[in-house]
DNA sequence: TTACAGATTTGATCGATGTCAAATTCAGAT
DNA sequence: ATCTGAATTTGACATCGATCAAATCTGTAA
């Protein structure tokens, strides 16, 4: 406990909010005492505003983040100079993690899409402690298992499902089990909603306008589900 | 060594090449002595036709698999019947393999697409390996890890390329690094290939008479380059 | 070699989504 | 409350890729 409580001075500009988050990671979550502490100092803390760049695709990986607050965009380039989101990561999301054994150089762009607080963990020191620590170990390999599971599930998404379709898995996914009416509103903007589904903002907007006849009312932020069932069966 | 040779005759199915391409996955091969023993312990053999289910989506995860020879197809079904390809499994690849800490069901049908040999290992047994051994641990995180960026690639590559480009791509993946003319023979059906790159059949046909103009020559599995940097530029 | 079933290609068409531009709405700062 | 720049929506259009049907090709087995 006084390790513990060493550890949170050393990270001053840990809030209370910020430290939760943290602690409900895949990575963190199952950690204890003295893993909890050797990971915890392996960590630093950064605060970004919006739209400045984290890493870019090809420089040498030397460290995983986890989002506290805000969200960060990860994103590739065409020949073009087209931008295509390949992930939005949420409060709570790790990113690049899968580069502590997968290889040296970031596959791609990440970027701030807000003013943004990241938890920032040196690459090669958790390495380490993964082959010294057992528990440490399986909180790496939950956390790539989960991430690997959602980022599957992206694929089929994206291959099964239309626009609209995937707008009304996204509502269902943040309403109440009940088939009643219901009312969500979007933690972040419409641009970063459309990049998670794959989906041009124009393209997005369109799909809630196909999503009106079904009885789903946007204003701003705030999303009205007049029927949660009716949403399930498009 | 004597265990080496015990574990040999244990799976008396297992020919030299299934054998070789199994010591050659990130999930074996930098395991060494006991700890290879005991994953080989938890490993069965099985061998399948063409078309036929290895499991179901919903089904209870208690195995997952490598493929030995063969091809397998995940993929999943949409409200129409519709089926779209997740990921075309090939030898070497493992599957399923995040179900180790990541949920206790399968999340996608899965169905040889030749006749397959597969190892299947108990995910049981494997997930309390991994919890003793430092080092089955640190296979399943190399191989969690590789799994995870192509995964993502492949989302990049879905959201960032066209047809023609994706079919580009795989071609070069397959050829030597000069920029002259190349000849590659697919491994596989049309078909697969098509699933691989989220593509339907007759989408993966125009894309190659599209490459056409730029010096690629298609007969039977049968691909010619005419010249490989021009490829690049598509 | 021939015949056949399955695979692939081609043609015609349609629907979905990206793109660009303009109009409108929203949200934060004054 | 108003203003202003950014975000979102809408319209018009082009493009891509899916679908269905028909024609052709390929590989395999007799």
């Amino acid at each position: 406990m006084e390790e513990t409580a060493d550890m949170m001075n050393s990270n001053f500009k840990l809030n209370n909010r910020d430290r939760a988050v943290l602690m409900k990671t895949p990575f963190l979550t199952s950690l204890t005492g003295n893993s909890l502490v050797r990971m915890m100092s392996t960590m630093s803390v950064v605060s970004l505003t919006n739209r400045k760049s984290i890493f870019r695709e090809g420089e040498d990986a030397d460290a995983f983040y986890c989002v506290l607050s805000g969200y960060v965009r990860l994103y590739q380039l065409n020949r073009d100079g087209r931008e295509a989101d390949i992930r939005i990561c949420s409060p709570g999301d790790t990113f690049a993690e899968c580069l502590l054994y997968g290889g040296t150089k970031y596959h791609h762009h990440a970027q701030t899409a807000e003013a943004t607080t990241l938890a920032r963990f040196d690459m090669q020191a958790v390495r380490d402690l993964a082959e010294q620590e057992r528990d440490i170990a399986k909180a790496v390999i939950t956390s790539l298992s989960k991430h690997l599971i959602t980022t599957m599930d992206c694929v089929a998404n994206d291959r099964l499902h239309t626009a609209p379709q995937r707008v009304a898995n996204y509502i269902l996914t943040r309403c109440p089990v009940d088939g009643g009416p219901a009312s969500i509103r979007l933690p972040f903007q419409k641009n970063l909603l459309a990049g998670m589904l794959g989906l041009a903002p124009e393209a997005l907007s369109r799909a809630f306008s196909t999503l009106r006849r079904t009885g789903v009312t946007v204003r701003g932020r705030v999303i009205q589900v007049g029927d949660v069932q009716a949403l399930r069966e498009i």
